[in-house]
DNA sequence: TAAAAAAGTTGAAGTCATTCATCTTTATAG
DNA sequence: CTATAAAGATGAATGACTTCAACTTTTTTA
């Protein structure tokens, strides 16, 4: 498996990505062109386009890498959830935002969210909706979880109730990222005042 | 103020966006090439450019007509909403689901949200939020109406609870349009499963 | 009405993502 | 070791949006 042709093509994918990331964080990703990220991995740009169908494709990369690990966050606080309701859901909400901007930034996520929005059929648009979806049923877990521990109504139906959620952390997120100067904490305290009193009105 | 060249640029405009909206809406926004555009309306490109920032820029004059529409829907339940919290809430989002396919197919939604996600703050991006925090601010204001009247506790804040009722519809709108063949039914099933059980939550 | 100014139109050129026929490199067979 | 086959790299060509310097048309001035 360690042939030649193999080390050479592993040692070219490992530079296409290293020179993406390294551009987009520094460029934009708009304003970094194939040939640019070519140029620093030094291949050809037809090579680029051997390793990733489209630029969209090294940015989805970069994208995965990021949300798993904000699923890895989630699933510390879901192992153990805060007692209160409204502090369990925050805690897991705050576990994903404060995740959310070590390989990306503001900029790279819109595009990545501008991406999947006009081209959900795309294998990007599939792979970032499944992304979505995984976050989505963790925050429907808490809520199991939250109700099995006698926390939650029972006649809640955990489903909709987390989509729900999930729905309204997701959208205020967006509005975050489309505000390049809106800090981490203006977006806490919004999503704050939301949940907590819908947090309060499901509690057992 | 009827000067001839006044009369030729409107003219010129009018025929331009006639022809976007049928080749948008033929063709496809994607598909549909400037230069289309340009012939059709008898003009040339250069000029489509005069009266139109972008190709986003037609788009966005077309989902503003849209939103107006769906604007107006929603006041005329705001007049006189249903007596029940959920059936009142559910009326002012299918009015909304209802006039929102009129001009726009799903493939221009899933452009024009894109656009406003990728560049918020390009005259276009602007706009489309502005049109969003109009839709949001009814939303508030039908949870006002129902609390005047008593049908909602008191101690509820309308604010974060409606942006949290709008977020929630618009993601929902969000996956309707990412998905061509869902039908509105579908849509309309799966925000009645959600807002139902909260409607009953906030209920004085 | 004729000349000058202002406004607007034009389409070829520029830019950048993406494709593809050709060439080079590596692996395999005899 | 040579020859053949397979895999992969290459960059010029393509296509679509957008720009801009030159050209027309309309309006104003005298």
């Amino acid at each position: 498996m360690a042939g030649l042709r193999e080390k050479q093509k592993a040692d070219r994918e490992r530079r296409i990505l290293q020179a993406a990331v390294t551009k987009f964080r520094a460029d934009g990703y708009r304003a970094a062109r194939i040939e640019d990220l070519a140029d620093m991995a030094e291949v050809s740009v037809g090579t680029v386009y051997n390793y990733y169908q489209t630029k969209g494709d090294i940015l989805m990369a970069t994208v995965a890498m990021e949300v798993e690990e904000v699923l890895e966050a989630g699933l510390t606080i879901l192992a153990d959830p805060p007692q209160t309701v409204d502090d369990a859901l925050l805690a897991l909400i705050f576990a994903y935002y404060d995740h959310s901007l070590e390989y990306l930034t503001k900029e790279m996520w819109r595009t990545a969210m501008a991406l999947a929005i006009e081209a959900p059929g795309t294998p990007n648009g599939r792979r970032y909706f499944e992304l979505d979806q995984r976050l989505a049923s963790q925050m429907t877990d808490l809520v199991k979880v939250l109700q099995n521990r006698g926390a939650v109504r029972q006649d809640l139906d955990p489903g909709p109730f987390g989509a729900l959620l999930f729905n309204n952390l997701n959208q205020m997120f967006q509005e975050f990222v489309k505000d390049d100067d809106m800090p981490l904490e203006v977006l806490r305290q919004r999503v704050d005042a939301q949940t907590r009193p819908l947090a309060r009105l499901i509690g057992a």
